[in-house]
DNA sequence: GTCTGTTTTTAGTCGAGACTAAATATTTAG
DNA sequence: CTAAATATTTAGTCTCGACTAAAAACAGAC
């Protein structure tokens, strides 16, 4: 039985609840899918049939090993297609998004893997997630923290973002910041916990405590 | 309103068969989508309320400039989404169709024009089959003719394929003829009307008349 | 243990887009 | 000009995925 778009929605909203915080209800499945509960039960039930899930009413829903390969089939296209779109076709990271939601049903395991050769086998997306490899490995990285983390004096080099927001990525280009971009923390405000981040330049910036929780970054030297 | 994948299928359906044999009916618009013409009825009314199309009952429908616009917008998207599977990801000529099929209907213009900038403008896609630009506009190219129509002694390039089905295609590989090789014509046999194929290193190829009449040329010198 | 409030499921509908079978309209042959 | 053949439309269903409103199950407070 061929699965659907729809179904492969499913898949992915129960690959990213489950992975956050373990098993995810209907409400949840129904708010990320903007769908309603009544909705996913329904194609939660479909989906168990066909073999993707495990679902007890009332106890939720797991992927089985096959939900699981092909939920992170899906994250690996969509983060390859968003390389290609930014790297390739020039677009800005915020805007790639809602087409690589699109691409990534598209074709099967042939084309990811010839895509992912083309691209020359990135690890990372333009916003700083892993992507996944064709086995469906994903590089765990280490020591990767949210700036609102850090202490003064510390070192560090933008690496990924918690919000891929188009808004929230359009404020970090405002601000200068951008991914592999390393700054030193010189201050941190009484006022509002705010953060001055002084860039290689010698560039000041400062970063508020909304902005510094959604930004990930990796301590250096 | 927003128009389906669906009805983006039967614009391009609608735009095949009206450039080919002046107004379609509804018997041939079903045997290209493959479905029924109780089908197609009921989706060339909905097409027409939306604007797409013009379409009397027993008068068959014609394209609106709107319609227009749209399925050559589609045409040039599957194009150039051909010309990036066998350029850049190194796909056989032979089995991008079913892949560019899907990727027609992603994105709007913004996407497909960079990627058209990207692949550098192509003219002419994998088969040979002419780009439309942005504006629509789709150049005629001259002096093309089926290989069948050549004469003994005539030099030519194969420029175009008519029929791009796999099989076809997979033919024409095992007999080493591609796009832009060229060839004299040096013999016609008597008893099938076969032609005889020289191709500048020598070689010479026997190519029967079902062949040629599916192959296009343009003569060259 | 029972009551209250939340969450989930049932039941019944809806729209899109397809289908089959039957009824009409159109064209063609005689 | 009429009869037969062909093409199109109507009428009625089906499946997929969604929805709302109402019923049922569960969880936490007392």
């Amino acid at each position: 039985m061929e699965i659907s778009v729809s179904q492969e929605n499913y898949l992915k909203a129960i690959y990213k609840l489950a992975s956050r915080e373990g098993v995810a209800s209907n409400q949840a499945i129904a708010s990320v899918l903007e769908s309603t509960p009544a909705s996913v039960t329904n194609m939660l039930r479909k989906l168990t049939e066909m073999g993707w899930i495990d679902y007890e009413a009332y106890r939720g829903a797991t992927l089985t090993a096959a939900g699981n390969k092909r939920a992170l089939e899906l994250v690996r296209k969509h983060r390859l297609w968003e390389v290609f779109l930014v790297e390739k076709l020039q677009y800005d990271w915020d805007a790639v998004h809602p087409l690589a939601e699109e691409l990534e049903h598209i074709g099967g395991e042939e084309l990811v893997n010839r895509l992912d050769a083309f691209l020359g086998h990135p690890q990372y997306d333009p916003h700083g997630d892993p992507i996944p490899d064709s086995e469906g490995n994903i590089r765990k990285r280490q020591h990767v923290m949210a700036a609102s983390e850090l202490n003064v004096g510390q070192d560090f080099a933008v690496c990924g973002v918690r919000d891929s927001s188009s808004l929230f990525l359009q404020h970090l280009d405002r601000l200068g910041i951008e991914l592999g971009k390393r700054y030193a923390l010189t201050e941190r405000l009484e006022f509002d916990r705010s953060m001055v981040w002084q860039a290689e330049s010698g560039q000041t910036t400062t970063v508020s405590q909304e902005v510094a929780s959604n930004v990930l970054i990796q301590r250096v030297k």
